[in-house]
DNA sequence: AAGTTTCGAGACATTATGTCTCGTAAATAA
DNA sequence: TTATTTACGAGACATAATGTCTCGAAACTT
């Protein structure tokens, strides 16, 4: 199956170092002007190597997601008081959020349209791009559903997948609009768990 | 306040051509491709008449959305079943859905991320274009689920705004999102809209 | 030692950007 | 009418990024 490699090995360190410096200028400069020079340029690398490996920009900022070099701080979800009150403070710390740092959160924002931007080119590595970034927060998100529904703020026959894709689909897409409200946003939660339970 | 014109006047003829061009070149090319020269040369204008109108790209493709050249067929809500039913009506006609047309589909879908990109750069174009884009939709949104409250299909203390939220902000998430699901989506309505009323 | 493949560096043609000039067209002002 | 002012299409120009190519050196296999 895997032949024997011949002649001069890639380089890891080499690969590495494209990784790091992407996850360092779309977060610096954006996902536009992450030009492939640039990247070469704070890698200490040469163009060429970046083609030779990667055929578009998205697939280098994909395989920088799938390695975990750019991750997003969506999967911590609070566990300490009422579903309804620990998924607003999962709102509140949200990336974008008045409360989170303006300064962490608007490169968190910049990241996330740049993904977003990567991830409408080429539809492969669009799913490789959502399945690493969402994935993990959705699966956060349902299983604090899950546990909310043990407890009974939830009810059983709810559907704690269609929730969650209900919750992080409105807050991913107010990422991504200038429209960002925190209140519009808890009102999504009020809506989706029953004050009664 | 306003001065008297001194000069030739600007060309209504120019500026609706480019603006035609914008709403043709973005569902053929999409955004990333509909360059500058493409769309000086469809709309059989100069490339300097564009520069001196409008300062980005981004900027005339939302006096395109703003004049009503580009719009989403997002805004007809069916009102023939019950409030669960004609939602997921709604979501079954919506673009990249299964049931629409795959050409028709691709191609409001290819526009939706266009605008997207259109909206991840200037912060002013963005308010715009998601005013005149997503405000229709989410305003027959409300209305259709006003309905449902006074026909008891929604609790009476039901905020329509942040379930229209929930619904508008979901569906586009899934649009910009590769992993689009009718079936998820109609877990998302089943979430939002009692079963019991 | 010979062969193979990658490396960084940079040349090269192509393409889009944004600014500029040119001659012409269409309006107002004298 | 004539001069002035502003917009127009066309295209030149410098700049910047893309993607392909070549080069000599480095690293590894046989």
């Amino acid at each position: 199956m895997t032949e024997v490699q011949r002649g001069r090995p890639r380089s890891e360190s080499s690969r590495r170092a494209i990784l790091e410096a992407v996850r360092e200028l779309i977060a610096d400069v954006g996902y536009d002007a992450m030009t492939f020079e640039a990247i070469a340029a704070r890698a200490g690398a040469s163009r060429q190597t970046i083609y030779r490996w990667w055929k578009s920009k998205a697939s280098v900022v994909t395989e920088a997601v799938v390695e975990g070099f750019v991750q997003l701080p969506l999967v911590t979800i609070p566990t300490t008081g009422s579903l309804r009150h620990d998924l607003k403070e999962w709102i509140a710390i949200a990336p974008g959020a008045s409360g989170s740092s303006s300064e962490d959160g608007a490169r968190a924002v910049q990241v996330i349209r740049g993904l977003a931007a990567a991830a409408s080119g080429d539809s492969h590595d669009a799913e490789l791009l959502y399945e690493h970034l969402t994935g993990p927060a959705h699966q956060a998100l349902v299983a604090r559903l899950e546990m909310g529904k043990t407890a009974g703020e939830l009810p059983h026959r709810s559907d704690c997948i269609a929730v969650a894709d209900a919750l992080l689909g409105t807050l991913v897409f107010q990422i991504l609009t200038p429209t960002r409200s925190e209140e519009r946003l808890f009102g999504v939660v009020d809506a989706l768990v029953p004050a009664n339970g």
